[in-house]
DNA sequence: ACAAGTATGTTGTTATAACAACAAGGAGGA
DNA sequence: TCCTCCTTGTTGTTATAACAACATACTTGT
C-alpha cells in the first residue's frame, strides 16, 4: 500500500505514513478494482465501510424511476465516499457509486472510529478529526448546490453559480470546472434551454461566454 | 447550565452532566438571547463557534439578490447549526440563522476540538465522535433534498419525496411534517402549482391528500 | 359563537422551461 | 488530411410551472 500516497490525502492529513501502515489493520484495509461502468454500491444497500478513490474516479448518483440521471458528486483519487453511510450503520443508500473508468478503491470500515482503539493509536484522533473537517467541505457543497438550484429560473440558477465562481476566484473573470451537460445537470435544467439562456444572457449584456470561459459584466450580482 | 437536558441532546449523548460542565469551559461555552426575527449571523459573516439551540428556533437560511428566501433548514431544541463553518475557519457564511420565536442560543467554539485538549480529558473524543455522526446525518439530509428536487416535474418532486416518506414510515399512509408552503419551499416549486398537482394525482388516483395526511395507492413508486 | 387571520384549493393567464431536431464547431484518431 | 464522435448553439413547438386573484375552509383567541 501507497502510504505516502494516503499521508497527502485529507483522510490522512497530518498522520505519517508509518503510523498509517499501522492503522490500515485497525481499519480493515482492502483493496479492490473495478472496471468502467460497474457499480461499487447501489441504492437501496447498505454498506459497513467507506470507500476511498486510489486511482481513476468514480460518480455519486441518483436514479429516479424515469430514469433520470442526477449526478450528485464525482470522486476522485485521495478522495473518500459513502462515508456519511458507513458512519451511520444500516442506513440505506439513497445513490448509487459508479465507476467511471478503471478504477483502484480502498475500503476503510469505520468500527474502530466509533469504538475505542484497542491499540489506543493516538493518530485515530487526528483521524476522525479530518473526518470531521471533510464532512463539513462536503456539507458546504450540497449546501452550495441547494443554493444554486433554488431559483424557479434558469437564470437565476445561473447567476447564482457564477457569481460564486466569480467571488471564489477573486475576479469577474474566470473558467468553470464543467461543460455543458454537467453544469446543467448540476442546475437540474434542460441543457439546451440552459445554452439558449446563455446567449440571452450575454445578449442583455451580463456576461460574456466562451466555451468554459465566463466574464460577469455587471457588479450588482457579486 | 442545565447539563442534564445538553446530556441528553446528540451533540453531548454518552457524555455524563458532570464531565459536561468541565468540558464547557474548555468550548468556551456562551450563552445568548434572540428576539423573533433577530439573525444570529448573516451570510457574507465569518464564524468561530457553532451553536446549539437551548431553547426556541432558529431557520438557515438563504435569501437570493431577488430577495428569494430559501429555508435550508430548521433547528429546534438541542440541535446544533453552523458547525460546518465553524469547523472551518474563515469560511463566509452562504446563509443565514434567523431566529423564529424567542430563542436561547449556546455558542460553543471548535477550537479545542481541532487542538489536543490540554486537560486531555476523555469525552473530548466522544464529543468529536458525536459531531461526526451529527454530520453525516446532516449530509443525508442535503442530499435527500438535492434528491427529491432533481426531477424537473413537480409531480416527479412530490412523487420522490412522499415515496419517501412512505418507506420512512413504513406504510403507504403516513403524515408530513410540513404545511404546503414549507413543503412547496422544500421542493423548491410555487405553493399553488404544487396544491394543483396534488389534486390532480388525486384525480389520477395515484395518491388520496387529507390536509397533512397522505395514503400512496400505487405500489410501483415504493 | 364570533371575528380575524392563516392555510389551502381552484381557476385562468402568461411566462418559461422542456423537448426534439438539427446545424455548426471543435477534438481526436486513422 | 479526412472522417467520426462529441459538444454546443439555435429554433420552433409543446407542455408545464409560475403567478395573480379569489373562494373556502380551518385556527386561534376573545
Amino acid at each position: 500500500m501507497d502510504t505516502l500516497f494516503l499521508s497527502k490525502t485529507d483522510l490522512f492529513r497530518g498522520i505519517p505514513p508509518e503510523d498509517i501502515q499501522s492503522m490500515l489493520g485497525c481499519l480493515k484495509a482492502a483493496t479492490k478494482n473495478y472496471q468502467r461502468g460497474e457499480f461499487i454500491c447501489r441504492e437501496g444497500e447498505t454498506v459497513t465501510a467507506m470507500g476511498m478513490v486510489l486511482s481513476g474516479s468514480v460518480s455519486i448518483e441518483n436514479d429516479d424511476i424515469w430514469g433520470n440521471r442526477s449526478i450528485l458528486d464525482r470522486v476522485g483519487a485521495g478522495q473518500i465516499f459513502a462515508e456519511n453511510y458507513a458512519c451511520l450503520p444500516g442506513e440505506k443508500l439513497m445513490i448509487s457509486a459508479v465507476v467511471n473508468e478503471p478504477t483502484e478503491v480502498l475500503f476503510l470500515s469505520t468500527d474502530c472510529m466509533f469504538t475505542v482503539c484497542p491499540h489506543a493509536c493516538g493518530f485515530h484522533n487526528r483521524l476522525i478529526r479530518n473526518m470531521l473537517t471533510i464532512a463539513a467541505r462536503k456539507s458546504l457543497s450540497l449546501s452550495r448546490r441547494i443554493v444554486h438550484t433554488s431559483s424557479k429560473s434558469i437564470r437565476g440558477r445561473l447567476l447564482s453559480y457564477l457569481s460564486f465562481q466569480a467571488t471564489q476566484h477573486g475576479c469577474r473573470a474566470f473558467d468553470i470546472p464543467f461543460n455543458r451537460q454537467q453544469l446543467a445537470d448540476y442546475l437540474s435544467v434542460d441543457r439546451s434551454a440552459m445554452s439558449n439562456e446563455l446567449s440571452k444572457m450575454q445578449r442583455d449584456g451580463i456576461i460574456t461566454v466562451d466555451r468554459n470561459h465566463f466574464v460577469l459584466l455587471q457588479s450588482d450580482h457579486l
